[in-house]
DNA sequence: ATGCCTATACTCCATATTGGAGTAACCATA
DNA sequence: TATGGTTACTCCAATATGGAGTATAGGCAT
């Protein structure tokens, strides 16, 4: 077992630091708390848990239902000691997976109603998880969330999520607009000139002069 | 070898049906074309070339620079219809690695300099994001972008890259803000007040009625 | 009391993926 | 001719993934 602690040992240690819980319980909630900024495999939290007690960074008690074990997990003071100095290191980049914008990439290989679906699915998958961000809303306003404490903290984790998921809805909408007044995918005059339109109105600053070389985008991210 | 392409697979089938390119433009370029919306690693790209050549679905001509030899691929027949087939199959969920906001859950275990260190990392990362997608949009307004003749289509690529980096960027600002007037990060009833209210005003609908039974969020996501 | 279904609470593993190290030729400059 | 950078990859150890498998508990119908 190496020692090295990937984020998704922080991700891990952090929602033991919240209240000790089960291993079965932090894979059940890792949704409510970290699934959707820092997604990790049911399997990838039961190892952690066990090589965070390892080192002695959470520590477990065992209670019984009958004869089924079960082993809560509490933050130990190393445990803290190492988030406080996670916390001094640089973090890595946001970076995303959207598999619905290589398909409209290559859009007019399939028909119009294909495009329409993968954006109606991404349209109903922001809603779907904007439907589950106004639960969590309404725990805060009701005062029964588990991080009801530090709602100062999570207010901001809540705001980014649900100010994301408009963005990506609203998008999905637009688009939608868009290529319902299209007749079929293929180019034409009409559309590239409606395409550079919408190019020329974006909301981001173009550099002062035309690119002669042409410039090395943000460097890469990694996961470690 | 599996035959059992991934959307890595996809990815690069895609970037190949633009036009014809050898692995290493492929690796280079990737950052340009998918890399922002599906990572990939180096060397899967080139393990992905190898897959899709062995199985007839892009095809490679030898060059030479002196003794140094480069394949360029183009898409086969064959590739093109596997991408239509892909066109017809459900897409994988929306989904990100946000490690910052991991930071933020236990922000209040760590100094507020961090936490602010923290967000203006998220600003600077999502505004060199933004000055890259500012040269994208330049380069088709001069009409030089290599996949110029597909405007229509990249235009709805751009939108949605430029509008959630907007998003991400006005997060960070905003949240800046909140900080910034906050002494320290411990708790507080002021702070509380102002999470609360934060909370309330957030652009969402909240569940009619209060929940009895914690319901559960939207189904997990899958990388294939 | 027995069987059956579902939830709890994990472990195990074959396969896939990653980052990085290594190799080697080419090219410009000093 | 040395040397440093770019092109153009290959290879691999370490890690991560999804899914299958195991086993107990509790509720409900018969």
């Amino acid at each position: 077992m190496k020692d090295q602690l990937t984020t998704t040992s922080y991700a891990v240690l952090a929602q033991v630091a919240v209240r000790p819980w089960s291993p079965y319980e932090l894979v059940q909630q890792r949704v409510r708390y970290f699934r959707y900024v820092w997604p990790a495999a049911e399997s990838a939290i039961y190892r952690e848990v066990k090589r965070l007690a390892a080192m002695g960074l959470i520590e477990g008690e065992k209670e019984y239902t009958g004869k089924r074990a079960r082993t809560v997990y509490s933050i130990t003071k190393d445990g803290k000691q190492v988030l406080r100095v996670w916390l001094g290191t640089p973090v890595t980049p946001f970076s995303m997976e959207f598999e619905a914008m290589l398909r409209v990439f290559v859009a007019p290989l399939g028909t119009k109603d294909e495009l329409v679906g993968t954006l109606k699915q991404v349209q109903a998958d922001a809603q779907d998880m904007l439907r589950f961000a106004g639960e969590v809303k309404q725990e805060f306003l009701d005062g029964i969330n588990v991080t009801q404490d530090q709602v100062y903290i999570r207010a901001l984790a809540v705001d980014f999520f649900i100010s994301l998921l408009n963005t990506v809805e609203a998008w999905a909408e637009r688009i939608l607009t868009e290529v319902e007044i299209w007749d079929d995918l293929m180019p034409s005059e009409e559309k590239t000139k409606r395409g550079l339109e919408k190019i020329r109105h974006l909301p981001v600053d173009t550099p002062g002069e035309t690119l002669k070389d042409i410039s090395k985008p943000p460097k890469s991210q990694t996961r470690t």
